[in-house]
DNA sequence: AGCATATGTCATCGTTCGCTGACAATCAAA
DNA sequence: TTTGATTGTCAGCGAACGATGACATATGCT
């Protein structure tokens, strides 16, 4: 998922902290934390440390990936699939 | 490039602003906070504000994705175009 | 209903943020 | 070398962080 507000990282985390089956107070213990911290990144706190939020990522096996948006264009997300299609339907590869 | 230290993310945002050819004192004022900031995070300072972050890699176009390590897995480079067309040969969308 | 677990709220406290402003150090070009 | 721009360092200050502990609501299960 793309993160672009401190929300969005609260509602990965939270999502996937519940994926993973974790309470507050078990995930808050494996990355070192108070739960009020984790409380307040899952309501989507601006203000919080950077290097705590990438703790709560790695225990979550979660990587995050900085991308420019030309670089995502060409690859990933941006995969033409119609042209591909209709390529293939002609019967290229 | 794939973010996980503060490290990390200093060189990114060093990089990647130097690539735009900004100086520390415009990218600064692009963001709204002050030139100590900007040298501070290019140190991989692990304390920064998530939202001033957040701020910075938008000013460099620069979009943050987190995916799980299985995610990652099977989508990214790997989109499995052979079953793709294999299903467009046989008329499917 | 009752009970246990999970989640959210509040106040307090020590620490550190990010800002400001002035001053070095580094580097590039004339 | 001298100039100018860029980058790095320092001290001081107000504001906010994150931790703790106690309490208040959910939420879920029998």
């Amino acid at each position: 998922m793309k993160v672009r507000s401190s929300a969005d990282l609260g509602a990965v985390i939270r999502d996937r902290r519940r994926q993973l089956k974790l309470d507050q107070a078990g995930f808050a213990r494996k990355i070192g934390v108070s739960r009020q911290w984790v409380i307040e990144i899952e309501r989507g706190h601006p203000r919080a440390e950077l290097g705590l939020v990438l703790r709560a990522l790695d225990a979550l096996d979660l990587t995050l990936d900085a991308t420019t948006d030309e670089a995502r264009r060409q690859n990933s997300g941006g995969v033409d699939i119609d042209a591909i299609v209709a390529k293939a339907k002609r019967g290229g590869t």
